[in-house]
DNA sequence: TTGATTTGACCGGA
DNA sequence: TCCGGTCAAATCAA
């Protein structure tokens, strides 16, 4: 037990002088290399244990009694309601009915928006790992060329695959994604609200591009001892992650 | 009786 | 200290 706190305590550490060393990194970065900061910026958030998969998703009803219109085919348990400052409708918090016989991590939070009482803000986060995930992914399985991403929610039941917005039997589901998919350590990432969320080494979502160079990246050589600190320190966290895939 | 929902309390991060 | 997220006891419904 002691020596698990102790492990932990590592982990965090060096987890915190990894976002340190990014956030440093960024911070002396050209601001015209856009891409090489954007890359700092994921690097630190991708170690930043917060940094769940999180789908943001917009659901139109057709009522305000259509709540089954927001049943996307998993099993939900509400868990939790709380009101949010500056906003109408409270948010409601679900997790998956399987969290404690399967240890599945995976929650959503529902939110009426402010302008439209027919549409509903669904943020998911973390990654379904119980049978029912399968399931509903066997129900509608991922288009082609989709990514392998662990949290899945729009290959559930009633939901619809793609695209980003489709509409049916007036259910409005906009699945908020970026366009630019840019970097190599991670395979999905959705925009919320204005910042790039990635999937966590946890998610084993995460992989280092070997080909990686500073150059490439349009990163000024003379960080590139930096860079080799800092994708030092993060593979040999990221080793038994990498190892697994 | 069992599983789901409600709701006030508690906790941790900023 | 405030606020968002989670816990857990009480309550409800099938």
């Amino acid at each position: 037990m002691v020596e698990l706190r102790g492990e932990r305590q590592t982990l965090t550490s060096e987890l915190a002088q990894v976002r340190a060393m990014a956030r440093e990194l960024e911070a002396k970065m050209d601001p015209d290399k856009a891409a090489a900061r954007e890359l700092c910026r994921a690097l630190s958030s991708s170690v930043d244990r917060k940094g769940m998969a999180k789908v943001r998703r917009q659901v139109r009803v057709t009522s305000v009694q259509d709540m089954v219109s927001l049943d996307d085919g998993l099993s939900w348990r509400k868990y939790g309601q709380k009101d949010i400052l500056g906003a109408k409708y409270p948010r409601a918090y679900f997790r998956c009915t399987h969290r404690h016989t399967q240890g599945c991590n995976a929650t959503k939070q529902v939110q009426r928006t402010d302008g439209d009482p027919l549409l509903f803000d669904v943020v998911y986060l973390g990654e379904h790992i119980c049978g029912q995930a399968a399931a509903a992914a066997q129900r509608a399985p991922p288009l082609a060329g989709a990514e392998p991403v662990p949290m899945q929610p729009q290959h559930a039941g009633q939901e619809q695959s793609s695209p980003p917005a489709v509409e049916t039997e007036g259910i409005t589901h906009q699945v908020v994604e970026d366009p630019m998919a840019p970097f190599l350590f991670t395979s999905t990432q959705d925009v919320v609200d204005g910042y790039f969320s990635f999937i966590s080494p946890a998610n084993s979502d995460c992989q280092f591009s070997s080909d990686f160079s500073a150059g490439s990246a349009g990163v000024d050589m003379d960080h590139e001892a930096r860079f080799d600190d800092l994708f030092l320190i993060t593979s040999e966290f990221f080793q038994p992650e990498i190892q697994n895939l």
